[in-house]
DNA sequence: ATCTATTGATAAGT
DNA sequence: TACTTATCAATAGAT
């Protein structure tokens, strides 16, 4: 999207880097509000850049709380994705 | 977007919700990705369903460890938002 | 799961 | 940094 397509790699020039960072981070943090509301999941997002600033969302104030109980419990399923998993399942 | 414009509050149908769920936290997953790869960010991101199933996303091996000790240092800038300010912010 | 009309997100430009 | 706009991407509803 946009006026032309970009490459999912890291943007070299940094004031094109900043301003992307903090559009897409704004997008990031309404899209999680609406997977919330629509759904009623319970979201945790924490966005740490390069300068060492730190954002958070999270949908409610139970969250961490339930988040913390279903990290240690073994009996819970879970599904783990990082970079890769991503990148394999959306452009491979 | 889709077919139709829908409004950001619980879907009551459940086939419906679960659909959407399954959507739209592939959608985040995916967003969240792109963000860490085009600026270098660390990302962390909870999703917890009403069906008690937690999903993960970490950009990298060392999130984890880099929020850890953000979260608990007080020098360093955060910034916190929850459904409420994100509302206001994007539909106010 | 897959398809597609439609809205939404955003890359550049200003 | 905020606003605009052309363009691609995400997704709502149907299948």
């Amino acid at each position: 999207m946009g006026r032309n397509k970009i490459k999912i790699e890291k943007i070299e020039n940094s004031r094109i880097r900043q301003v992307t960072f903090y559009k897409r981070k704004k997008g990031l943090i309404k899209k999680s509000m609406e997977l919330s509301l629509l759904c009623e999941a319970k979201i945790l997002l924490c966005v740490l850049d390069k300068n060492e600033k730190l954002t958070t969302y999270i949908s409610d104030s139970e969250t961490l709380k339930d988040l913390e109980e279903y990290f240690f419990n073994k009996t819970i399923q879970k599904e783990n994705f990082s970079n890769i998993d991503v990148i394999f399942s959306f452009y491979f």
